[in-house]
DNA sequence: CATCATGATTGTAC
DNA sequence: GTACAATCATGATG
């Protein structure tokens, strides 16, 4: 504003000093009089500042030097400059005003918050990755698994790291370039038309160069991050073995629910917790979101996986599983007869209608009728709870079966089979998969059992 | 190193 | 959402 006015001033001076001209005519009307002596003057005046204006490239440095300083100390060069730069403004600069305002880029965006959610550009320590930490706390400290993670948290600290120091690098260059070509530009803006707002608007123009480069920067962070999440935490490259206890604690499951080999979700949750699969067996897999439930569904999710593959794989090719279903049904079918034992001893010196009290536990599962979680329970593991109740009777009875079927198996375990597929209808599904996680009677757990030897 | 075993993932159907 | 089937990828073994 300061300048608008001075400019008038200034205008008004020059192109209107001596002239009562109304209206803001540009130029003084035909001399004449004795005006027409002072006319002269002073468009030999103008003339004058515009060929020295003209020619003083082709001056030497000097030369120029010192005409540069006449012109600039003129008393009409801040009239001529708020004019040039007027134009400048009308002109050239009109052209890509459009575009002056950038509405913030999707990508930069999905990778700003890429980079914070893996906690690269977030606070320090604010979680790291979600993964390394979620797994940290679900492994507790065990074995390989933690080192594994230590070592994915020190590439991540790292990836961090350099993604801070060059982003750093990147703002003081852009900073001392803004600076530098503000300086520069001011230093012009003393011998060329160059307003403020032009100043602004070249700043602007750095700042986006600079923040295009910025990009490029947090792209390639974001693809390490990806690459050393897919190398470290890819479960699948990093598969381990079940224990053999977990292992066979699995397979005693599914042997004794041949016929039903499909675990509720609870029976999942404490098969897991019995085979004490944890993240420590494969890696976790990266959480979509934080404060899932951690390691459970790790674990379920692993018993499903394992019950899911072993019953395709029992199902296209029963033979082959044929020897590890007797290893299993003798097991149970042991564990049955101990149980048995036990059981009926209970039931003869205790009251019957409190059957299990001397036992250490009994069976909670809404599934409890599979005769493996009873003879799991009577063995002495760690089913808890008690809701046995009215059947106990019945329960008894056919443990007491089972005992009878221990004796012909024992006798016969070289030759026939005691699993069969006949569970398996036509079209090779389970009989009953329909209704997958509770239908088993108490009878029928080890009915699968002997129901080849049976007859 | 070839081969088999096995845990995990993916695509499809219900 | 779950189960299944196919497939991938790794681990174990000889």
């Amino acid at each position: 504003m300061d300048d608008q006015s001075r400019m008038l001033q200034t205008l008004a001076g020059v192109n209107l000093a001596g002239h009562s001209v109304q209206g803001g005519m540009a130029l003084p009307p035909p001399p004449h009089g004795h005006e027409g002596a002072d006319g002269d003057g002073r468009k030999q005046d103008i003339g004058d500042i515009l060929h020295q204006i003209m020619t003083i490239t082709d001056q030497s440095l000097d030369e120029a030097q010192a005409k540069k300083h006449a012109l600039n100390c003129h008393r009409m060069k801040p009239a001529l400059f708020s004019v040039l730069c007027e134009i400048k403004e009308k002109t050239g600069l009109s052209i890509r005003g459009a575009q002056e305002e950038d509405p913030p880029d999707p990508q930069l965006m999905r990778l700003d918050n890429m980079l914070l959610a893996e906690g690269v550009s977030g606070p320090e320590k604010g979680g790291g990755s979600a993964a390394a930490a979620a797994a940290a706390a679900a492994s507790g400290g065990s074995s390989d698994n933690s080192i594994e993670h230590s070592d994915y948290r020190a590439k991540l600290t790292q990836i961090r790291q350099i993604y801070h120091t060059e982003l750093e690098k990147y703002e003081q260059a852009c900073n001392e370039f803004t600076t530098h070509v503000m300086n520069l530009l001011r230093e012009q803006s003393r011998t060329r038309p160059i307003s403020p707002k032009e100043i602004e608007r070249m700043v602007g123009i750095i700042h986006r160069k600079f923040s295009s480069i910025q990009m490029q920067l947090k792209q390639s962070t974001c693809e390490a991050v990806m690459i050393l999440r897919s190398r470290f935490l890819d479960a699948r490259r990093k598969r381990r073995n079940f224990s053999k206890q977990a292992t066979e604690i699995l397979n005693e499951y599914f042997y004794s629910h041949l016929s039903n080999p499909y675990p509720s979700e609870e029976a999942k949750e404490e098969l897991a917790k019995k085979c004490s699969i944890t993240v420590s067996q494969t890696l976790v897999k990266v959480p979509e979101e934080r404060g899932n439930r951690g390691s459970v569904i790790q674990q379920t999710s692993l018993v499903s996986n394992w019950f899911g593959n072993k019953r395709i794989r029992y199902k296209k090719n029963i033979g082959k599983f044929q020897e590890e279903a007797n290893l299993y049904a003798a097991k149970t079918a042991v564990t049955a007869a101990h149980a048995v034992a036990a059981a009926v001893q209970n039931n003869q010196t205790n009251s019957p209608t409190t059957p299990n009290s001397g036992s250490s536990g009994s069976f909670n599962l809404p599934n409890s009728g599979d005769m493996f979680m009873n003879m799991q329970s009577l063995n002495g593991d760690s089913y808890q709870g008690s809701q046995v109740g009215a059947n106990v009777q019945s329960q008894v009875d056919t443990l007491r079966h089972v005992i009878n079927q221990t004796g012909g198996y024992s006798d016969g375990l070289g030759g026939n089979s005691l699993y069969s597929p006949h569970n398996l209808n036509a079209n090779g599904g389970w009989q009953d998969a329909t209704t997958p996680s509770s239908v088993t009677s108490p009878t029928e757990g080890p009915g699968s059992v002997h129901s080849d030897t049976s007859n």
